[in-house]
RNA sequence: GCCCGAGUGGCGGAAUGGCAGACGCGACGGUCUCAAAAACCGUUGUCCUCUGGGCGUGUGGGUUCGACUCCCACCUCGGGCACCA
């Protein structure tokens, strides 16, 4: 008589003895092909949750299974631990960030070694330790020697609450990614990177990445928003409407509708505003446009179908294709960081400018209309102005002929038309505009006016300037003595805020904004294949062994975000020679959300947050794991229901119990109808797992796993124990054991050793192999159907030939199609077609 | 408005163009038991005139010997972007 399954003795115990034995650890020295799983890691803000488990299961499964396919497999983990979370619960209980977080990491560690993860522990990074963050400080000189690290004076999202400027990609639409407090307008000093750098680059590679999903490659590049047109130069008038030196810029992607360009637009922001009405008596109008546009907030002001306001400035500008002088107008539909923050309006071709035109009585001369419209023939060979109004509900922004525009009548207008690039041309002779492409993605801008994140290596003096920490000075250490309940700053530490210029060596003071946390996530995989290096962020040659990350496993939450700075910093650093790669992460599994079993996302203030611990204490984490890979794909969303898990325990018990009946068999080798079955299946499983798995499809692999032990159960049930083969009966419990063993580890390598007499972890043993001709059954069934309408089943050798089959499916159907003439038969592998009349 | 996904039993979900509903949950019936639980064995899309047959994968068309799967149009839900010139 065999134990009964108790996963909580054994889970412990087999947690305990991978450790001893350090069963994750990578092997240096090894020559075994690489490969790299990472799910992305955790920012520790309390205990795990449902999502967690999951990413983390899916990434341990993955990573399991190849380790017994002979691959060395990096397998790290680390804590994603500067943040503003720590600050916040820092003045709450009145300790430090460091506390926090700190206690935080020891309790996610405990609930990762709980879930059996196969992690090398010794490559734990930890983005607030010193010997970490350093590296963000190199990375950030190096940056700050090529151009691509710079401070200026822009406008930047300021938010409230959490009292620091944010990323264009931290704003969700007009509010704090983390607070969702309303984020508000600042023009401020600030740090950034030169991501526009790399816009084209980082839009072309998405191509190079096949195995990312269609959807997080469309949202990249929606936000890195490419789009071709031109700039165009337009003569400003005085105050007496003579054409000056001076020029405005607009950028359009439709130079072909210049013609129709009836007034010209300026962002409320625009600096140029303040000078062209200042003490005019157009001055309090647009004075008051521009209060309206500041008092909005950012989510009003990015709803589409908002009211435009605008105000005339009393000022003209010259269009250079016909000289024509315009009005400029100011407007709140207008952006001030997109383009130039100027616009030419063309109303019969723009929806905005065309209800902008007609709130403010404006002219809307159509100048491409749709070519079969009355319109174009009328106007076909009008190169004036003639019609300066039409009676159309909207503008018409599709292609269409080009009419009243001059030389350019009858062409084609619209996108990538050809009277587009014929009107370019024009304007790039005479230098009065030029083809270029604008991108909708801005520098990332990275300081934070906060304590708790990664210092910004930089030295401010009376005399120099701006100066970079010497390398040989680094790290900046980010000083402990802060008391931020208190309301201290990094300016209140003495220590670390006084310093001397290293250029003239006088008193200076150093940056006090820290780094973005998003710095520390964007190369943390680089420095897992190398953690502990000392004179590096990481040898190239150890990089080039694991990199590129072979599978990526997170949240879609990040898809922008992170994903497109990892993207760019790696790109950073190949060019500064440290990397022969383009792209990070070859594959990119997004998985979906854990939703309770009403299918709503769990939550504090909805009290339906089902807690891992719990699960694992009631069923055991083996189950956990195997149940939340089962209940659905990994990249879908799932339902929670703790019935699932308490079904994948009960499982598991079944094969438990099998795995030790199948070793207890003794009888002769069986050739019977359901030994063979037996046998066939096996085989067939252990094909199947393995394809599945490949594919991320845990839950067919599974579901071939419980079929497997369903027929195994048949041929226990009609065989008596002294009669089952017992050389089938081991290869059958050989197969269970490690088909599940990436899934219930523990489970696995308990029977392994006391049902299966071996010794040590199935971790360290080879997947299983299969013979694909004993996949393969003797006799194949096949339905037969007249017409696509199954009407019998006929079954034959498998090695029957066509004829043979054939005339079985006839003899089978012969009732029906008496009196009937076949006029076809077609044989698939599973159906015979008979198609009469 | 634009761009992605997804619509299959009571439920979660399976199906390289080839017998729709694998696997699991739930439900129902049975064995064991004084009884219950557990375990095990069955049944379980739906309708009908039930040894058979009709209808069934959001809706309507199409391609095909054959369509959940491919094509066209539409509906619904989810997600992303959005006054981006």
């Amino acid at each position: 008589m065999h134990e009964a399954y108790d996963p909580h003795s054994i889970e412990p115990k087999w947690q305990k003895r991978w450790a001893e034995h350090e069963l994750f650890k990578l092997d240096e020295a090894s020559t075994r092909p690489a490969k790299y799983v990472l799910e992305m890691f955790p920012y520790p803000s309390g205990d795990i949750h449902m999502g967690h488990v999951r990413n983390y299961t899916i990434g341990d499964v993955y990573a399991r299974y190849l380790h017994m396919n002979g691959y060395d497999v990096l397998h790290p983990i680390g804590w994603d631990a500067f943040g503003l979370p720590a600050e916040n619960a820092a003045i709450k209980h009145h300790s430090h960030p460091a506390t926090w977080t700190f206690e935080n990491i020891e309790t996610q560690m405990a609930s990762f070694k709980r879930m059996g993860l196969s992690y090398d522990w010794d490559r734990t990074v930890i983005t607030c330790k010193e010997d970490y963050y350093r590296w963000g400080q190199w990375f950030f000189l190096k940056m700050y020697e090529k151009g691509l690290a710079y401070r200026k004076s822009n406008p930047v999202n300021w938010c409230p609450d959490c009292k620091t400027v944010l990323a264009n990609e931290q704003v969700e639409q007009g509010t704090c990614w983390r607070c969702h407090s309303t984020v508000e307008r600042r023009e401020l000093d600030q740090w950034y990177l030169k991501i526009t750098d790399y816009a084209q680059e980082l839009l072309d590679d998405l191509d190079k990445l096949p195995g990312w999903p269609e959807r997080v490659k469309q949202m990249q590049a929606n936000w890195i928003g490419r789009s071709e047109g031109a700039e165009v130069e337009f003569t400003l008038c005085d105050e007496a409407g003579e054409p000056t030196d001076e020029k405005i810029t607009v950028f359009t992607t439709r130079p072909d509708t210049l013609f129709g360009c009836t007034f010209f637009m300026l962002a409320p922001e625009h600096k140029l505003v303040e000078r062209l009405v200042a003490g005019t008596e157009y001055e309090a109008e647009v004075r008051e446009v521009q209060k309206v546009a500041a008092a909005a907030t950012a989510v009003e002001r990015t709803m589409g179908d908002r009211e435009k306001h605008g105000a005339f400035t009393g000022r003209y500008v010259i269009n250079p294709v016909n000289g024509s002088k315009v009005p400029v107008w100011v407007s709140d539909y207008v952006l001030t960081d997109y383009g130039t923050g100027a616009v030419m309006a063309v109303p019969c071709g723009d929806q905005r400018d065309f209800e902008f035109a007609r709130k403010y009585g404006l002219p809307i001369p159509p100048v491409v209309v749709p070519a079969d419209s009355p319109l174009a023939a009328e106007l076909a060979d009008v190169r004036e102005l003639e019609v300066t109004d039409v009676d159309w509900d909207e503008a018409f922004n599709g292609d269409g002929i080009m009419v009243q525009s001059g030389q350019f009548t009858g062409m084609p207008g619209g996108h990538d038309s050809e009277g587009m690039q014929a009107v370019i041309d024009w304007l790039a002779e005479r230098g009065l505009g030029r083809g270029i492409v604008n991108f909708r993605l801005r520098d990332w801008l990275i300081s934070r006016q906060r304590y708790w994140g990664n210092p910004i290596p930089m030295i401010y003096c009376d005399d120099c300037g701006l100066v970079p920490v010497p390398e040989k000075d680094l790290p900046v250490i980010l000083p402990m003595d802060i008391d931020i309940a208190a309301g201290q700053t990094l300016k209140d530490s003495k220590e670390f805020y006084e310093c001397t210029c290293p250029v003239c060596g006088k008193a200076a003071h150093r940056e006090t904004d820290t780094m973005d946390t998003f710095t520390c996530s964007s190369w943390y995989y680089l420095r897992y294949t190398d953690p502990h290096n000392t004179s590096l962020p990481f040898a190239k040659d150890k990089a080039d062994r694991f990199m590129p990350v072979d599978q990526y496993i997170g949240g879609i939450e990040h898809a922008i975000l992170h994903l497109l700075y990892s993207r760019f910093w790696t790109k950073v650093a190949r060019d500064a020679g440290m990397l022969d790669f383009d792209e990070p992460f070859t594959n990119l599994l997004c998985q979906g959300m854990v939703k309770d079993a009403r299918g709503e996302t769990m939550s504090k203030s909805k009290g339906n947050v089902v807690s891992p611990e719990a699960v694992i204490d009631e069923f055991g984490v083996d189950a956990a794991r195997a149940c939340i890979l089962f209940m659905a794909p990994p990249d879908k969303d799932l339902q929670w229901d703790d019935k699932g898990c308490a079904a994948m325990a009960r499982f598991l018990k079944r094969a438990w119990g099998q795995v030790w009946s199948l070793t207890d068999a003794k009888g002769p080798a069986d050739d019977g109808q359901l030994a063979k079955e037996l046998n066939r299946q096996m085989h067939a499983t252990i094909k199947k797992v393995g394809a599945d798995i490949e594919r991320f499809n845990f839950n067919t692999a599974l579901a071939a796993i419980m079929e497997l032990v369903n027929t195994t159960a048949d041929y226990l049930n009609a065989t008596a124990e002294d009669a089952r083969d017992e050389q089938l009966c081991h290869e059958v419990a050989t197969a269970l054991v490690l088909l599940l063993a990436p899934y219930a580890p523990h489970w696995a390598d308990e029977l392994w050793n006391e049902a299966l007499g071996n010794e040590g972890s199935t971790y360290g043993v080879a997947w299983p192999s299969f013979d694909e001709e004993a996949t393969k059954a003797d006799e194949v069934e096949r339905a037969v159907m007249i017409g696509g309408k199954v009407r019998g089943h006929i079954t034959t050798a498998a090695d029957a030939g066509e004829d043979e089959i054939v005339a079985a499916a006839l003899e089978a159907v012969a009732d029906r199609i008496a009196g009937l003439t076949v006029r076809k038969t077609i044989v698939a592998p599973t159906v015979v077609n008979v198609v009469a009349n």
